[in-house]
DNA sequence: ATGGCCCGTAGAACGGGA
């Protein structure tokens, strides 16, 4: 079983490089980030027509996630949430299913934009939210380890370069939105709670990255940042048996900023 | 030193991204 994660910067404008993509390689379970589109727009139509079953949650211009289940392997997700249930928010970020047994969480982390902005203040909130509705679910397990309970994978564009090799270059980026302390700080509560971050599990390139600025030839000088993962609880990580980011997309003519990333389960 | 691109909404610039 593949499941992956793309922020695919306008999923209007990605929609034929994703479709591409599922053609190319046997994704079981792909979580979108920032499709732009609402939901009467969404394109449910062409991937239902390409294998794959859609939930998804979408506003104007902004935000907006998706989750794509391919119909042969692992059938229709069930059980769909939609947002945190303990943080109203007016920005589409947040979707979970049940897909063939693994509670698959996609989330779009907000930018933050500034360090003190209120973007940055909203981020943390952001971030508080979703570990205090996350965490607990893991925490059943820990207190009684044979209570019934589905594997969980928490995908997404996490905005948070998680540790100094994650980032093109560290001293430039020190104490930045996406690199600062808070941040990082969240970021290990969620690894402290039992997740693993399915990439540095296994051996992996150098300057490994997911996302390169549009600007500066960023992609050409590999001047990027590593800030979309696949977190995985103890269950679902005892299955892992690869991670890797597709640097391929990013090369294409219009490509979005970001790379998918794929995690192999058993 | 600054910003350099791309997308959506527009129907020109601008907000937002990271």
């Amino acid at each position: 079983m593949q499941i992956a994660t793309w922020n695919v910067n306008s999923l209007k404008v990605r929609l034929p490089q994703v479709l591409d993509w599922l053609a190319a390689h046997p994704i079981d379970v792909l979580c979108l980030q920032e499709t732009k589109l609402i939901d009467e727009r969404f394109p449910a139509a062409e991937l239902e027509a390409a294998g794959y079953h859609a939930v998804f949650s979408g506003q104007p211009t902004y935000n907006g996630v998706a989750i794509l289940c391919r119909r042969d392997t692992v059938g229709a997700p069930t059980e769909v949430v939609i947002g945190n249930p303990l943080f109203a928010d007016e920005q589409k970020r947040l979707i979970s299913a049940t897909v063939a047994g693994l509670q698959v969480v996609c989330a779009y982390f907000p930018n933050g934009q500034a360090v003190g902005s209120d973007k940055y203040d909203y981020k943390l909130r952001w971030l508080d939210a979703l570990i205090n509705w996350i965490t607990p679910q893991l925490e059943a397990e820990a207190l009684t380890p044979h209570a019934a309970r589905l594997p969980l994978a928490l995908l997404g564009d996490f905005n948070i370069a998680p540790a100094a090799e994650d980032v093109h270059d560290p001293v430039a980026w020190a104490g930045q939105v996406l690199c600062s302390e808070p941040e990082r700080e969240r970021f290990q509560k969620l690894i402290s709670a039992g997740f693993v971050d399915s990439f540095r599990q296994f051996q992996q390139p150098e300057r490994s990255f997911s996302w390169w600025d549009y600007r500066q030839l960023g992609f050409r000088r590999n001047a990027g940042l590593r800030i979309d993962h696949i977190l995985l609880d103890r269950l679902s990580a005892q299955r892992l048996t690869a991670c890797r980011i597709d640097r391929e997309p990013r090369k294409l003519q219009q490509p979005s900023d970001h790379a998918p990333v794929i995690a192999e389960l058993a």
